[in-house]
RNA sequence: GGACCUGUGGUGCAGCUCGGAGUGCACGCCGCCCUGUCAAGGCGGAGGUCGCGGGUUCAAAUCCCGUCAGGUCCGCCA
């Protein structure tokens, strides 16, 4: 039907008569003499010249027969990569007409994204998602490449699962066969991936569909592809370096630019100096911490376990209005309030300066080698609280967006085990039951639980976690102190991961594994801050397909066939 | 569940603070003209429940309340 793509066409094609096909992108008529047709396909724009009228409109679809011809002299366009040839003695056929389209196709106008979701089929036609999704299947393959380059083996896993509940909000799906239970969609393969490896299948991979029944951001969809890998006989470290090499091939493929090798930081280290687990390495703004300083205060306001900073270079010119905006996210975040002050050349003005001593003076005036113009901001809370508020506000005042360079990569390791305590006083897990703990911390289970580090690490590009991983449990006992430190009896474990527990006792390998989110790491490498413009069909932030839809009501014959009924809202 | 931003011909915006006729700009669409344009150009034209509902007012795109949709974020995401 076509004798190439028309961004292939060039000067060593002239002379030819070919056949090329794509969409009406634009066309300029000049009287009944001469018209300028130019075609669009995947892969660019070719000109056309047309003998007299055209009776052809944008977005219809038509096969052009033509001879390759270079420009006459002066006509040449240098913005287009075929701008030195022409086709002509143009015969059209057209394939197939079109309406006038909702939206401009070019990319010079911004178009609503509500519009851009409900005609999806058009916005795929614009280079922007053109590009993305061939740069996602791209990365996708050199993920896969490399995976298979380590000699791992891919396996696809059920996308109906047994309910496993605890973790995100899972979807449910009805079975017809078996009245009144249901199967669910996975989060993610984990448990599966884990049996995998008690079948001897010792280094696992899947690019996987994941699913999640929770509220959806910039970064998060319900359904999302992770590249998942599990392997045997290997520790964290194995792990870690199988995946740096699977990114950094993806980066360079993407990018075209080498990482380098990953940074590493411990989470408390991360906590510490960026007051978040995922820090963003691209910039400074550091948190430092003042505890020390004023373990004596007499200010009401930082007498707390922790006494946090963060040096604002040229924040003393700030408005008030501006420092206002500030302190009531700090409350919104959960700081009791936020202490500011401005570094001047003969000390620090802000409505709390006369009321410290001189040492607090000198830690604050200093801080972080603060100079005049400088602003200090101050939160005194818990040491995670305090720092955590810092980490935001830091963001706010110095994040850029996601996907500006530089690349900054880094692991984040020995994650707490546990992150609290819930409402029956049972510890929480930080990451997954079946997370190992450090082997430094095993003696505290019992004794401090919280202080409890695990074999878990996260790997974060530019403030976005990508993903996360464990070294897992293998052994029995140790798998039963975790299970009664989060307060799960031997009984509801076997209801609940019986299948897994009882594979253990068959001979399981120590393993490891990791998961990491494919649309974030497209997005970042594409140059846009949301997944949506990396997936070409995405839902809304409430959830809906608003091109077909869904979620839609189903008939009442297939309800009563999956034994539903719908109660009254409530 | 909550906070904030946005909603004006098909598209992108301005108008909203200080109420006074649906006023404006660019693109697109329709018609006519035009033999080298390439975001072609010229002339003419059509196209609007100002998201929706209520209130205040002599008068509402504009002020107030509610609601819906889209977005960003908090909660949530083992």
């Amino acid at each position: 039907m076509r004798d190439a793509l028309v961004g292939s066409i060039d000067e060593s094609w002239v002379g030819r008569r070919i056949n090329v096909c794509g969409w009406v992108a634009r066309r300029r008529e000049h009287g009944e003499h001469l018209a300028f047709l130019d075609l669009r396909d995947r892969s660019g724009i070719l000109q056309c010249v047309v003998e007299g009228t055209l009776d052809v409109r944008s977005e219809y679809v038509v096969r052009v027969t033509g001879t390759v011809t270079r420009r006459p002299e002066g006509t040449l366009n240098l913005r287009l990569a075929t701008g030195a040839v022409e086709l002509t003695e143009c015969e059209l056929e057209i394939l197939s007409v079109a309406e006038p389209v909702p939206f401009p196709l070019d990319e010079r106008t911004e178009v609503d994204e509500s519009t851009r979701l409900r005609y999806r089929f058009l916005d795929l036609r614009r280079e922007g998602l053109q590009r993305a999704l061939r740069l996602r299947a791209s990365v996708t393959a050199t993920l896969r490449a490399a995976m298979s380059a380590q000699e791992f083996v891919e396996v696809e896993t059920p996308l109906l699962w047994a309910p496993t509940p605890e973790g995100a909000r899972e979807f449910v799906v009805p079975s017809r066969l078996h009245a009144g239970e249901f199967y669910v969609l996975p989060q993610s393969p984990q448990i599966a991936k884990q049996l995998l490896m008690v079948g001897g299948f010792d280094r696992y991979f899947q690019v996987a569909r994941c699913l999640r029944d929770e509220d959806l951001r910039a970064d998060r969809q319900f359904e999302f592809t992770q590249l998942d890998l599990e392997a045997s006989f290997v520790t964290q470290e194995d792990i870690m370096g199988f995946v740096s090499r699977a990114v950094a091939e993806a980066a360079r493929v993407a990018t075209g630019e080498d990482p380098g090798e990953f940074a590493t930081m411990t989470w408390a280290e991360a906590l510490d100096r960026f007051g978040t687990d995922k820090p963003d390495l691209r910039f400074g703004l550091e948190l430092r911490n003042l505890t020390e300083s004023f373990s004596g205060t007499e200010v009401k306001a930082f007498q707390a376990p922790a006494v946090k900073a963060l040096r604002v270079p040229g924040g003393a010119e700030f408005s008030r209005a501006r420092l206002d905006t500030l302190t009531e996210q700090a409350r919104q975040l959960g700081a009791k309030g936020l202490a500011w002050f401005r570094v001047t050349s003969d000390g620090l003005d802000s409505p709390l300066a006369r009321f410290l001593n001189e040492t607090e003076t000198a830690s604050l005036a200093g801080v972080d080698g603060a100079v005049p113009g400088d602003l200090i901001l101050v939160v005194a809370d818990e040491f995670a609280l305090a720092s955590r508020v810092l980490g935001a506000l830091r963001l706010t005042l110095g994040a850029p967006p996601v996907s500006e360079g530089p690349y900054k990569y880094v692991w984040v390791t020995e994650f707490p085990m546990f992150e609290g305590v819930d409402e029956d006083g049972h510890l929480v897990a930080a990451h997954h039951p079946f997370t190992m703990p450090h082997p430094d911390d095993l003696d505290l289970i019992d004794t401090d639980p919280l202080r409890v580090r695990s074999a878990a690490y996260d790997l974060v590009l530019n403030g976005w976690e990508l993903g996360s991983g464990s070294v897992r449990i293998h052994r029995s006992d140790i798998q039963s102190r975790i299970f009664s430190a989060l307060g799960i009896t031997p009984e509801e474990a076997e209801s609940r991961f019986g299948f897994l527990l009882g594979a253990f006792r068959y001979g399981a390998p120590p393993h490891a594994g990791f998961a990491f989110g494919i649309d974030r790491l497209v997005a970042i490498f594409a140059g846009v801050d949301n997944i949506r413009e990396v997936i070409a069909f995405p839902k809304t932030q409430s959830g809906a397909d608003l091109m077909t839809g869904a979620p839609k009501s189903i008939p009442e014959r297939q309800m009563r066939e999956l034994r539903l009924r719908p109660v009254a809202k409530g």
